[in-house]
DNA sequence: AGCCATCGTTTGAACGATCCAAAAAGGCCC
DNA sequence: GGGCCTTTTTGGATCGTTCAAACGATGGCT
């Protein structure tokens, strides 16, 4: 059966190995999957004939009796715009090098809405066996959770299923927290007038950053009436916000921004009225992009490892661990960090 | 053998789709395959069981009779200091969603190094069967590419192999032809003294650009003496660089950059003096970053869907296509394209 | 009429792993 | 030495697909 004529080698398969070693498939597969069912010395010719021929499995066959590929979905997000999108690209970074330490892997797929991503999750699942997916980006009524968990496929998002009560593993940056460590450093540095410039209200994300703005200014009795803008996230509506909190009787000396789209607004609006960011009018974004980092933005930044680490906890807890929902915490709040910088 | 005991329905396979359409498996997967095997009436009635019973073909079991994945690999890069790997970003999201029209999937996978870039290529390939590469950032002396080559892994790169006379296919951008556009441009804007702000000698893809603009100047007679800098990638020193040429005797009225940090770096000098890119210095830099984007720069655009198609063109002509080098073109020379906005 | 191609289809055997049931080996007691 | 239990190993079946060869029917040719 084996050997066809001469020298080419075929790859080796647990058979080859089992016969090197003198003992069966099985016993071959033992070893790798429930060392513990085999005898200690059958486990070390097995390792031994394993080295020598240099054996590896094939998830194919794998794949195809257990159901399970190893694989990991996460969607590729179309390019934005503005300079958001830096973080979901950093996240997926981080995603994929720990997976790989725990043996999976990641496969992408894009979508222009919900329905197109939806029908890339069924066919991801019966076409190719996907074990989970990562969603981003949550938002209200998010027909995705509900159809993932309909058809019992795991899953975690980063980001709080904003509205309803879901039971659903999920990561996600504590945004108020973060708002608020921003403004305490700003009134440590001596602000009293420190402005927020946001978006509309609605939006679970930006609400919950302002909350943390207005949190920390009520902890210091601080003035805040007329000291916040709610605008669409760009540079320009950023920049036009900026101009406007400038232009009032008693302007800001500091000013706090939902993302750095904004702030980079903000700060074009002060380079342009001849001031120096930090030095003249405090800025501080949001999520660290590398155009924050590139000027000299201070901006606060969520911790894309740790979520990364969380989520692959909260899949592989459902994936490996006891089926049908297990006890442990499957919701987690992160912290993010204030990246300080020349503009605050 | 089918149906247990009561409603459960079972994944239809091959098998389930025949017994219905009272033919033999092989006879469905020619329909599915080769459906020029077969004769009109019956493929009629194998699509209508293939309807009814809402059969789809299962990867795993594909791949491992036939070792092929229909699987890309394609690394996930670091994100960068810089605001750089803004294109990479954008060609994989291109890629991605262009392989799903082919029926290809993209997989991710994480390096430090070239090293670990091919212990990385080995796993793919043995455990997972994967059918292609495509290698961005391909530099002098690249050992991935001579891997690749040696174990007949078919791969197509983003970058020509620089320095070498290698046979394999790759996509690239015409660096040079992009600068020169943006120098004519700036030429016709009136503009007479036009620098360049590079990166150090020796780099493929950066003497390449700084050609673009020499010969554009050439053309016109334009004096260049002093006016072109080579320094390293990054904001800081773009500004010195830019600060060093406004400085001169006799300064430019528009500079071209070789990448947007850099850019960025000028334009930073140039607001710094009170200055408005545009109206008193004309800048312009490489890569439309969405940075570039959001302030208003000027930057010569990577057609980064083309690069993927042409990617993806060149690898399933690999794969699909005659075996042992076709004969068609395989190396590809695309033409970037200038966006123009205020600052020039 | 008989032979040989051709076409469309079926059949059995792979691919490489895991699951399952059951046999073999070892240990202990009477 | 036989009976019983536990640990270790084995062989066969299976997942869903494609490959290679066999098969029967049809038709043209001599």
């Amino acid at each position: 059966m084996s050997g066809r004529g001469g020298g080419e080698a075929a790859r080796p398969s647990l058979e080859t190995v089992a016969e090197r070693a003198g003992v069966s498939r099985q016993t071959v597969s033992n070893v790798l999957n429930s060392p513990q069912l085999v005898r200690p010395e059958t486990i070390a010719r097995v390792r031994a004939a394993i080295e020598e021929t240099g054996y590896r499995p094939h998830r194919a066959a794998r794949t195809l009796r257990t159901r399970r590929s190893h694989l990991i979905a996460a969607r590729m997000h179309a390019p934005v715009d503005g300079i958001n999108g830096a973080v979901l690209d950093s996240f997926l970074h981080a995603l994929t090098s720990r997976a790989e330490q725990r043996d999976y892997r990641v496969l992408l797929y894009t979508a222009e809405d919900d329905a197109q991503e939806i029908a890339a999750y069924d066919e991801l699942l019966s076409d190719f066996d996907l074990d989970a997916f990562v969603l981003a980006n949550t938002h209200r009524n998010d027909a995705r959770t509900t159809w993932l968990a309909e058809h019992g496929a795991p899953f975690v998002t980063f980001g709080r299923p904003w509205g309803v009560e879901a039971s659903h593993g999920w990561v996600d940056v504590d945004g108020a927290a973060g708002v608020y460590d921003a403004t305490r450093h700003l009134i440590r540095r001596g602000h009293r007038r420190i402005a927020f410039v946001g978006w509309p209200e609605g939006s679970g994300v930006g609400d919950d950053r302002r909350s943390g703005w207005r949190s920390a200014c009520a902890e210091e009795n601080l003035d805040v009436s007329g000291l916040t803008r709610s605008v669409e996230d760009s540079l320009a509506t950023g920049r036009a916000a900026g101009a406007e909190l400038l232009n009032a009787s008693c302007a800001p000396t500091a000013i706090v921004c939902v993302s750095d789209s904004l702030a980079l607004g903000v700060w074009t609006e002060i380079t342009a009225r001849g001031l120096t960011p930090g030095a003249d009018v405090a800025v501080i974004g949001f999520d660290d992009t590398p155009t924050a980092a590139v000027i000299g933005m201070s901006s606060v930044a969520q911790p894309v490892g740790d979520i990364a680490e969380a989520s692959l906890d909260l899949l592989t807890q459902a994936l490996d661990g006891a089926p049908g929902g297990s006890a442990a915490a499957k919701q987690l709040l992160l912290p993010p960090s204030l990246v300080v910088r020349a503009s605050s």
